[in-house]
DNA sequence: CTGAAAGCGCTTACAG
DNA sequence: CTGAAAGCGCTTACAG
């Protein structure tokens, strides 16, 4: 406040006076202080240590429970936290009236949501109060208004149905996620573009839309397997799907992978606990995790982002939950 | 900050040293001091018109990992925080120099650790810095000056055996978690009481202690499955050790549950999921995770706790992991 | 381990 | 309108 004031050419009485919006002031001394103040990033001693200026804090939303996807893109979102030296206050997304400017009003910078939903209207009161947003494996399709982090789901279900063809598997089944999530779509149009590019026929019922979850899996698997012509591979829309798969197979007395071979999608620390260990796409969730994190960060501070969807690479690993078709 | 001097009989100085967690301070003077502090609802001036005072701020840190067990405490954490209008700050345990005072000087007002491991000296450090700790699943004994929240582990073990027992099962193996951890102690010793109450002998090399992983569950299983007179059935300190059983018996080809049952402990949301879903002692671990943020916020708010353990309930949860001896 | 004293960054009552 | 001066609430280097 001492360098304004003599950079002004007042005393800091003066300069103090302005910071505080008092009426005593000539307009043009008002004028050339608060241009000075600018200059110099001056900030309010109440916020001047607070959080908000030192160590940016970052909230992460998830809707519904933690699953283990949820908690490792956590775990890579605190990672970049920590080398970026933000904070991460992490909720269930909780969308009352208030909301986005009670997140500002708490000192938030920039909202991360995990596989959350947000209407037209959430958009506009983050856009109300000035919060900026990136979601992380975006359910709906990505809007030009939201800055989001996803992976190359086509190109994932390609290659794990290409795995299963190569396998000699010609009766394969998709089961999958909720028909309206882009992410769902894209896997299941990857397994299309497979079967179609090696001949393989897909009927009508081997694809099963439903939820990306364990009971979901295990009755449209079950479905599936009741079938006169059942499939002897299964793609499962992600790993959770896959277990309720195996479930069902086990309790019908297939053997995995000898009587019907399961391919995942995800890569969580679960598959690789599954026994037989199972076959999946890996998405890489951490570092998903901590390019939300350093993009949020980004629009915290003003920059313009060249590209409003990032998608990272997956990749097939093989595992035992795979054979060939006898 | 001079009322609080007058009323403690010290120099305006010292209670400042006190507030900023400085390390010259008598700890009689210390203790005389904070009490006073919190008596007259003393809020450093950075945080005096901020949100910080209104919603309090629990900073949770994580050893490792984060696993299904942590995700689920974090659950906990989360919902309580809610109903309480706390807000929850996640990170990654990094214990550097300043650290217990940077928690304090970012606003924090409490501490919950989750499985983490502290020395003297860091609790040394929180103590100077008046930062309450709970700790969660506390590792090591429950000590006196620290405020801990666990499960009832000698219970769980000794059900999780008398189960195996009742099955007709008397060759029963136990493969835990580290040995120094007093909470893999008293599963062991539920076993072994269970165990000899029924007269069942235990071979020394019944018993493996080892990590609470995966790798390490199939290591000591396969170690187990391979002597001359392997058990019939094994008790797994954990979940997560427990899949590594289950892989071990089933590379060497043996069914669960009809070659060999195994429970395991925790009750993770990858039980359920198992194939065959697993037997296991439910530990409620969300609602530790609640009890833990109550209790600090209440350590926050300066009141006194009656107890600095408090246990919840176990539970047997029986899956189709387990099932009679042949 | 303690506190007197100097100092910091700011605010405000008041004289001009 | 302006600023010298007193003051507030706090911190810190340093002497004891």
């Amino acid at each position: 406040m001492a360098t304004i004031a003599r950079a002004a050419g007042v005393s800091v009485a003066t300069v103090s006076k302005v910071v505080n919006g008092r009426s005593d002031v000539a307009p043009q001394t008002r004028a050339r202080v608060r241009e000075l103040l600018l200059q110099h990033d001056y900030i309010a001693p109440v916020f001047r240590h607070s959080e908000a200026a030192a160590s940016p804090t970052i909230e992460v939303q998830f809707a519904g429970d933690l699953k283990s996807y949820s908690a490792e893109a956590l775990e890579g979102i605190m990672d970049a936290a920590d080398d970026l030296g933000a904070s991460v206050v992490t909720s269930k997304a909780s969308l009352t009236t208030n909301w986005a400017r009670d997140l500002v009003a708490a000192g938030r910078r920039a909202l991360i949501a995990v596989t959350s939903v947000y209407t037209a209207a959430h958009l506009d009161a983050l856009d109300r109060a000035g919060l900026p947003l990136v979601v992380l494996d975006p359910l709906h399709l990505p809007h030009s208004r939201v800055n989001s982090v996803g992976a190359t789901n086509f190109a994932g279900g390609l290659a794990a149905t290409q795995h299963l063809l190569s396998l000699g598997h010609r009766r394969v089944g998709y089961v999958g996620g909720p028909a309206m999530a882009v992410c769902n779509q894209a896997r299941m149009h990857g397994y299309r573009a497979a079967m179609e590019a090696a001949g393989a026929p897909v009927p009508t019922d081997y694809i099963r839309p439903g939820e990306f979850k364990y009971q979901a899996g295990l009755r449209s698997a079950g479905a599936l397997l009741d079938l006169d012509e059942p499939p002897t591979a299964i793609f499962a829309g992600n790993d959770e799907i896959a277990f309720g798969v195996i479930e069902a197979a086990r309790t019908r007395g297939l053997r995995i992978p000898e009587d019907l071979s399961v391919v995942g999608f995800d890569d969580t620390l679960l598959a690789r606990m599954a026994s037989p260990p199972l076959t999946t796409v890996r998405q890489p969730i951490r570092e998903m995790g901590s390019v939300a994190l350093r993009t949020a960060l980004r629009l915290a501070n003003g920059e313009k982002i060249e590209s409003h969807h990032i998608e990272l690479a997956t990749e097939l690993v093989t595992r035992a939950s795979t054979a060939p078709c006898r």
